[in-house]
DNA sequence: TGCTAATTGACAATCGTTCTCATCTCAAAT
DNA sequence: ATTTGAGATGAGAACGATTGTCAATTAGCA
């Protein structure tokens, strides 16, 4: 049956390994002073997901890096990943991608603010800044008397790739 | 304990009714053709379901037009509502909105496109359109190559009336 | 009016996520 | 180094939204 609700279909053929948006390791120094930062005690299962968000894909939903830190610490519960998530996204320091009603995805805040370009047909992420359109934003917002406090804008379309097809 | 996940608080207090977004009702014959344009059955379940989407507020959840119908027709059951609701959406005639983790609000599919912003305090939703927005989205699409969908403009902020408290 | 495929209601199941709570551990103060 | 207590953890139950299952019902054409 066809799924409306989520922006990408269900029985997807992914997307190629080598097109996923990935991001430079971060030296593990760094990661005990981001979690102090937040106020936190350093932790070897936060270490673990920091690590895990770090290194490979950069979008990655709370189950995938659950099952990445089992790998390595086998004890690890998912509700541990889940709440350490939280607590940085509150902190802004991962930002939650929501794709219709897909699993979260979470990626360590950017330097740069950017939005997503989603292929539905294999998920292919592309990310892009667009200055104009924040300004634009923020304009509609003031329009209202609106404080803006965030926005999520995502685009889906098909890739060339697939298009190809 | 704080969510971040949704982008609307959970405890709000909500939004008052005569703020909320209404439209006009739409006459009863015109529901019969839009169901059998979709190919579908007309039955009283549909019928309430139309109704119930065009009436009141603009915005609603699945479970919001179940309650309401289950005032009518005490026997119709939650799955039909969804059901009913999806096959709409699969067909564009109703426009699903997501603000994060929350519950998904359905709308009757305007005649002209627009977008939302959104009060995380009360819940307050205003609608917007701004074409050169649309444009430039237009514009990124094509300068990756994809072809363009759909996409997903949600801004969040402090609405005036929640600013001044 | 009778037939048949579409539709329905009841409720179980699923999915992602959050909560509960007893146990454990980091790190500040000794 | 040891104590100690707030904070963090793991296991699993609970949750809320949504979807699936299936036998019983119904719309609408012949």
């Amino acid at each position: 049956m066809e799924n409306i609700v989520p922006h990408l279909a269900k029985g997807r053929k992914p997307v190629e390994p080598e097109k996923l948006i990935r991001r430079e390791p971060v030296d593990p120094a760094t990661f005990k002073r981001m979690i102090r930062q937040m106020g936190l005690k350093v932790t070897q299962q936060r270490l673990a997901i920091l690590e895990t968000l770090s290194g490979g894909r950069a979008h990655v939903t709370a189950q995938e890096v659950f099952e990445t830190v089992n790998g390595k610490y086998p004890e690890i519960g998912f509700a541990t990943v889940y709440r350490f998530l939280r607590k940085m996204a509150e902190q802004k320091l991962v930002t939650e991608v929501r794709m219709g009603g897909l699993p979260a995805r979470y990626e360590l805040t950017p330097r740069r603010h950017h939005d997503h370009l989603t292929c539905t047909q294999c998920g292919l992420i592309v990310e892009f800044e667009n200055q104009i359109i924040e300004n634009l934003q923020e304009q509609v917002a003031r329009a209202h008397n609106f404080r803006l406090t965030h926005h999520v804008l995502e685009l889906y379309g098909i890739c060339p790739r697939c298009q190809a097809e």
